[in-house]
DNA sequence: CTGCAGGCGTGCC
DNA sequence: GGCACGCCTGCA
């Protein structure tokens, strides 16, 4: 277990956020992350101080050792990002964009990967994130490899294009993925048989990629920014959910300033998004 | 019982 | 371009 601190990382608010459905809280302070065939134990070592406008630094724990976290974990949490020059964009005069940032300012976007993210993403439409997060670890439990912990846990990775090919739509239904089910194999069988280039992805711009996720079957404009988003790192992607949109229309009639903040707003749009998540709950 | 949750495809205009 | 409508499932 190596132990490291980093500012403006909150793997609390992370895992609430709602941009990864295999990251999650299983004891207070203690977290458990798949990402594809990896699994990841996560500590939080520090004394939990919820001063609101903290600077919201905290010290982990982590399973792995000093070489897979610089070549693998950190990119994965962003870590090298300066998430504070973020936060200074947002004008004085934006107070409910300054109350988000201040509330979730532990929030990073993560790098996940490309395949986990088109699928959970499809399985995310007309779904709520609960029901979501059941239909991903019941895909998992049935296709996925297994992964063996230190302890000796049995966890599951994330099945493969080629695994979930060759599943039958009514077995994928299985996993209560209800209408979703189509979308998710056409898009296995056409990765597997070569007619869909994930690799090819990764070389284009926002706009480009956008559109390329969009010929996808099942996947619209919401969910190819999520994609975009959350597995590109284009973060000037910028979802648009009901939600998010109900926000926009109240706070922003005139449109979100989208060119305040040079090419990041999908980093403001997650601080808004958990925001409005929780901030009325406390 | 209805309505709806982090939409999208289809068919129509 | 815009706008209906249906779609799986679980939960209020």
């Amino acid at each position: 277990m190596i132990v490291k601190t980093f500012a403006d990382f909150d793997l609390k608010q992370i895992a609430a956020s709602g941009q990864c459905f295999r990251l999650e809280e299983a004891a207070p302070g203690r977290f458990n992350l798949l990402a594809s065939d990896r699994y990841l134990e996560i500590l939080d070592m520090s004394a939990r101080q919820d001063i609101p406008g903290a600077e919201p630094s905290r010290t982990y724990g982590f399973s792995c050792t000093e070489q897979e976290f610089e070549e693998f974990w950190s990119p994965y949490f962003d870590l090298s990002a300066d998430y504070g020059a973020v936060k200074r964009l947002v004008p004085e005069r934006d107070r409910y964009l300054r109350n988000a940032v201040s509330f979730g300012g532990g929030i990073r976007i993560l790098r996940q990967d490309l395949w986990e993210t088109m699928v959970t993403f499809l399985i995310s439409q007309q779904n709520n994130i609960p029901r979501i997060r059941r239909c991903v670890r019941l895909l998992c439990e049935n296709y996925g490899n297994t992964v063996i912990d230190l302890s000796g846990q049995t966890h599951y990775g994330f099945p493969g294009p080629d695994k979930l090919a060759s599943v039958s739509e009514d077995e994928l239904r299985n996993c209560s993925l209800g209408y979703r089910a189509k979308y998710i194999r056409k898009t296995a069988r056409d990765v597997s048989d070569g007619s869909l280039c994930l690799e090819a992805f990764r070389h284009m711009d926002y706009a480009t990629a956008r559109e390329a996720l969009m010929s996808c079957y099942g996947i619209g404009i919401k969910v190819a920014d999520c994609i975009c988003l959350f597995a590109l790192h284009h973060i000037e992607a910028f979802p648009i959910d009901t939600h998010i949109r109900q926000v926009l229309e109240r706070e922003y009639p005139k449109g979100f300033p989208v060119s305040d903040y040079n090419g990041c707003a999908g980093i403001l749009q997650q601080y808004i998004f958990y925001y409005e998540l929780f901030h009325s709950a406390i």
